[in-house]
DNA sequence: CAGAATCCCGGAGGATACTG
DNA sequence: CAGTATCCTCCGGGATTCTG
């Protein structure tokens, strides 16, 4: 049955517990989409990551991909070596992910300079304070 | 050209900075998707809201609709009748953002199980603490 | 009815220093 | 190299009360 047949709420928020609310409290994180993306294009190891994602400190990257791994979206490999060499890899899962997520990506892209310019005409309107 | 030819990581991060952290400093909040969702449907009432969108506090709903009217992504309209009465609709902007969203919503509830688990299994090979 | 004003707390996240 | 461990700050968001 196309969707075109239900609510925009019920395609959305779905029957149970809102799963927008849910994907946003795991990837909601301040640097979680930038690591899944740097991720999604191969294997990358820590100090990669550290310095692909600019302005990203080292316990938020840790933390980050913690919590990541946890859920299953990548994957964590240590190679026993020394100096340690881990990787961090994508999984099926995340890699489905990226699809809508480009597609939000795009949206925010294309709609950026009229919400900049919503922001300036509502603040000209009320208190710019 | 076909976005196969790019790299994700120019795809989701674009070339200027991450869009998609925009978006999420933008409708990241607690209630901000709840509240597009339901107002994707129809202009919808104050009161409304605040019945359908169970758990929000009169404050944070306010607060978010006026975050949510600032972007442009809904529209306020107040009726000076008395009691006062004012909908909320929602934009262009924001139907056309419902699409993606929806995507995003589907790989969520369809990766539900899986996450789950996977969290489960790595509280099982940490401490679960 | 549809807010505004205040008070308050927990936790995300930054800065810095230490380590197997 | 790839992390931990602490300390500290800021603010999102809850509870409550007041109002045009």
């Amino acid at each position: 049955m196309s969707q075109s047949h239900m609510r925009v709420s019920e395609q959305v928020n779905g029957s149970e517990a809102c799963p927008i609310r849910e994907i946003i409290d795991r990837v909601g994180g301040k640097w979680s989409v930038q690591i899944i993306v740097a991720v999604v294009d191969g294997p990358v190891r820590f100090t990669e990551l550290e310095r692909s994602i600019e302005g990203i400190s080292r316990r938020m990257l840790t933390l980050t991909l913690r919590n990541l791994e946890r859920d299953g979206l990548i994957e964590r490999t240590v190679y026993p070596t020394v100096p340690p060499r881990v990787e961090y890899a994508a999984t099926d899962m995340v890699r489905e992910l990226h699809e809508p997520l480009a597609a939000l990506a795009a949206w925010a892209a294309g709609n950026r300079k009229r919400i900049v310019a919503a922001r300036e005409a509502y603040d000209r309107r009320n208190g710019s304070s």
